[in-house]
DNA sequence: ACGATACATCAGCCTCTGCTGATGAGTGCA
DNA sequence: TGCACTCATCAGCAGAGGCTGATGTATCGT
């Protein structure tokens, strides 16, 4: 299992991991998340083209509002590979290449 | 448990995250990295420098060597707030606050 | 139909960050 | 002691990415 530089750099961005924790709770639209976040709707909905390109988050468009969900698929592939990646390195921790 | 900005950063960079694989099979010195990544020298010291900061990874002098070993309880924590984080965003996959 | 609201996108600015060549410190070998 | 090697750090540069104001599109209420 390899490590997905595109889900690991949406998640890295504070604003945006903020988002996530947000939307852990419940789908919001964005009008939620500006309040919630006190940043520009220009720059939320940014954040929210990335995480949606990453695919960590769902659009719904209900109306004139457009929901997003967050998708728990995405984050769980994320942390089993990092898991994985902890056993490898658990298992072999005392092997040491020789120079 | 929240996100860890710091840790996710230093796993977003591909270059960091193929370190991090290399160093999940054995401890490796710079020399080596800096063979099996074709990266110049002070490239990879740079980013070891960022992992090692991150708390992802010990650095062990060793006479003129210096030996890297990943850490495998820090990518445990930031695999065990992602898993926890999808638990939570499945348990209310259905709630949706009303604008 | 018109105004208000929700959202996306764009261009511009600015900061951050990764890459490189050069230098310096520390270590081991002849 | 002198030389080669490993590694860290620095200054400089170039590219990426985040923030903002402005604009465009779509939808709802009156």
């Amino acid at each position: 299992m390899t490590l997905d530089p595109d889900v690991l750099r949406a998640l890295a961005d504070p604003m945006r991991a903020r988002i996530v924790e947000l939307l852990a709770g419940e789908a919001l639209c964005t009008c939620h998340l500006v309040e919630e976040t006190g940043a520009k709707q220009a720059n939320v909905s940014n954040h929210l083209k990335v995480l949606r390109e990453a695919g960590l988050v769902d659009a719904e468009p209900c109306g004139r509002f457009t929901y997003y969900r967050l998708r728990p698929d995405a984050l769980r592939r994320v942390a089993d590979s990092l898991s994985t990646l902890a056993d490898t390195a658990s298992a072999q921790s005392l092997t040491r290449r020789p120079c």
